[in-house]
DNA sequence: CTTGAACCTCTAGCGACTAGAGAGATTACA
DNA sequence: TGTAATCTCTCTAGTCGCTAGAGGTTCAAG
């Protein structure tokens, strides 16, 4: 049996997080002790183990949920809900290196010394310029 | 002059956004009507594009602020905030990567085809495969 | 039995908006 | 000039994934 206290030591994830993650149903202490506060058991760990890894992978909560909802037999559910947090992450690189482009391109219009024409504040005003991604 | 809704036809910016921006300081109409409604002049109509354009490279707009508040021919302090943010852009790409390649490696663990044993459960709540980076 | 750490619930705040209520202003057209 | 349609006003609350704090209770060690 453990207490939120260890379970958070032991997880990493912090104690009003756990509880802001029952507020969502998303883990259960098995029970609680005649002062009211909370008990975990070893599933409970590894739930919470569970969520912490996919939420450092970047899945949202409610992806989370759902993988925690649905028959762990049910491959094709599992396998939907991964390949679909894949293709936002390929798409989230996608975007963040054309901004990576555009900023590298307007930092270097700029060496930052004085008495030079700066164009920076320009280059951001001005959509003109861009590839038009955005 | 231009009207609250003109603005935001001619630079995407929606309404409501608008008046957030306003809150926050970062553009202030040029007068009122009798009506009490906002009016622009052009350079409402710029500042705003600034802004947009700026969002739009992922800049918070506790950067963008100060864009607008520093001294324009001061190319130090342009240069170190676009600089500062390119630095994050690049840190995000990296971390994504990770997550990416971590991911895949999850998704190919399984084919998603009945009777075969599925490991994308087992490889979310198990930290232990990763390179662990989170 | 006392102390101090850990725990409880509840509320509010972050960033960057978005949505909606309910009321008032403006504009286009007849 | 009237009226209808559209626009705008302020204000509040919701989104996501937490985090921080107030004010009070319980637990475990010495």
């Amino acid at each position: 049996m453990f207490s939120i206290g260890q379970l958070s030591r032991r997880t990493g994830v912090k104690v009003p997080t756990i509880r802001y993650y029952e507020g969502l149903g998303l883990i259960v202490p098995e029970g609680r002790t005649e002062g009211n506060q909370r008990r975990y058991d070893k599933a409970g760990l590894d739930r919470l183990a569970f969520i912490r890894h996919a939420r450092a992978l970047g899945l949202p909560l409610e992806a989370i949920r759902e993988l925690i909802m649905l028959d762990p037999t049910s491959h094709a559910d599992t396998h939907r809900i991964a390949t679909t947090h894949l293709a936002d992450v390929r798409k989230r690189i996608a975007r963040l290196r054309q901004l990576e482009a555009e900023l590298a391109r307007i930092v270097q219009s700029c060496d930052g010394g004085p008495g030079h024409e700066c164009d920076i504040l320009a280059a951001l005003g001005d959509h003109g310029k861009c590839d038009g991604a955005h």
